[in-house]
DNA sequence: CCCTTTTCACCTAGGTGGTAAGAT
DNA sequence: ATCTTACCACCTAGGTGAAAAGGG
């Protein structure tokens, strides 16, 4: 690895929220036109050098070729089945993937604050519904050598962090991951009862 | 010049507006928590080398170092008067200076699109109210050379639209001015009265 | 039956000039 | 007298899940 990266580390925020989320088995809704994800997906990055260039990427990783089904309108658990979707086409890449490019920023004004990767995503991200995805961020040092394309193996680093799995779906199918949402995402408030938790 | 700025050419959006408002003498709102400017400063750019990388930039110049009053309640015509400000402290640079860095986008993303400078611009730029400025743009190439720092002065291009210069105000001198950015400013439409044109 | 799409009321978030009070 | 500040009603812009309708 390269020492532009090698030291890089990135730290997720909001760990104790996506925590909870999974316990329930997150999901995320997925639309034609686009949706954010709740919790945002956001991470304080360190180590970095601040006289070099970065660029940061994020992509999502297949979990699986399955495909869920919610069973006989039981709420408790999905059963995984087979899934007769081309295999090999989503297959995780070890490459960090053009994926998505976060809004700017040159390197020194990123360090140390979040890196949110929420905001508009139209379609630039294709999910495919009732499939289980781990979001991945890609740390990749822009190598100013000429023959950089070379050492494109060694100039990137990648982040993975397990809490952050999901399920896409089109309609939520977990009432509890609803009403986290519900609790906790400033936009849904107009459907909160009486006052819970203040995430 | 390099090669790679040399062609880069600058065209300013709405530019129709832009001349009905300095027609009339453009003001620009100043607040200490900061205000966009309307009409929104836009250039679509072109000539650039899709290979090469690009830092855009934009500044103030002081038009003179006087301070403006608006006279004996009168409406017509501001007298400029000579200003006690430290002469030479806000003068016109010829290198860009770091004033203002685009939102993102590598420049292939961003070519043929309109790079729009609005956005929130908190305590970035500071212009002294009752004084005029004319807004500047620039394009940086980005040099790999390692010895770029030699070549910085021919690796920009600056671009001045005239009809952009205006002068901050703290609150609106000329009537017609405020009347021209209510009937034109979509955020400004719950002072409209009936529908005049529709900018 | 299960999943998808569309539309909607209800929010957050923030950009307008008006207005009145404050500062110099 | 002239300029500045703080607050406000009224907008734009867009992110929520609910609900109903549509599709296989």
């Amino acid at each position: 690895k390269n020492r532009r990266v090698c030291h890089a580390t990135a730290r997720l925020e909001m760990g104790s929220l996506w925590e909870e989320f999974n316990r329930l088995g997150t999901e995320m809704i997925v639309t034609k036109a686009g949706r954010r994800m709740f919790p945002t997906f956001q991470v304080k990055l360190s180590g970095l050098d601040p006289l070099a260039d970065y660029v940061l990427l994020m992509d999502f990783v297949p979990l699986d070729d399955k495909r869920y089904r919610w069973g006989h309108g039981n709420e408790d658990a999905g059963a995984a089945q087979a899934d007769q979707q081309p295999p090999g086409r989503q297959r995780p890449r070890e490459r960090p993937a053009p994926g998505w490019v976060m809004e700017g920023h040159t390197m020194h004004s990123c360090m140390g604050s979040p890196a949110h990767l929420s905001s508009p995503c139209p379609p630039q991200i294709i999910l495919n519904s009732m499939h289980r995805y781990q979001p991945r961020f890609h740390v990749v040092f822009v190598d100013p050598r000429q023959d950089s394309e070379r050492f494109a193996h060694q100039n990137f680093k990648s982040f993975s962090f397990p809490e952050t799995q999901f399920m896409a779906v089109t309609a939520y199918q977990n009432h509890r991951i609803t009403q986290l949402k519900i609790a906790s995402n400033p936009f849904a408030k107009g459907f909160r009862d009486g006052d819970p938790e203040p995430w």
